[in-house]
DNA sequence: GCCAACGTTGGC
DNA sequence: GCCAACGTTGGC
């Protein structure tokens, strides 16, 4: 089982819209990076954790936990054109992008800011924080997960 | 709104 | 295959 961090603006997508989904649960959509794709696509598993993040938004920050309920499948927004994330070149026979699917786990009593994270020595190496990481799914340590968790 | 730090595209 | 131009992300 490993540990992510997922990336998404509160605007578009927060915890708590995935709170009041159906189920809790919504996929993943619109991965358009291969990096974050060939993890997404190759080692996220079912039952992996993920901490939920904030971004572009007052307060950047964890803000909470989901888990992943399906593995990876092809991401069909891509084939939408009125998608936002319509790519011509991910076809059903090829798919390009994947996604998978997500349920809510709980929210946090606070948001653990970015600024937060930054003034832990320990969390030095963590993905997130390294200059220039801009991926929407990163991976976190067994031990870096327990020490985010240890700051709640 | 600015800008650093990327990733992608396309001419050559 | 190089690299300039452009687009995107995301903190501040």
């Amino acid at each position: 089982m490993r540990y992510w961090i997922m990336k998404s603006e509160p605007d578009a997508f927060s915890i708590d819209d995935l709170r009041n989904r159906p189920k809790q649960t919504e996929h993943w959509d619109g991965v358009r990076n291969y990096q974050a794709r060939n993890m997404l696509r190759d080692e996220m598993k079912k039952g992996d954790q993920a901490f939920f993040y904030h971004s572009s938004c007052k307060e950047p920050g964890i803000v909470g936990i989901a888990e992943i309920v399906r593995g990876a499948y092809p991401d069909f927004t891509a084939f939408d054109p009125e998608n936002h994330h319509y790519d011509p070149k991910s076809t059903p026979e090829a798919p390009r992008w994947y996604m998978v699917d997500v349920r809510f786990k709980r929210r946090f009593k606070r948001t653990i800011t970015l600024a937060e994270l930054k003034e832990h020595e320990a969390l030095a190496k963590l993905t997130l924080l390294r200059k220039g990481n801009r991926l929407s799914i990163m991976p976190v340590s067994a031990k870096e997960w327990n020490l985010i968790l240890d700051l709640e």
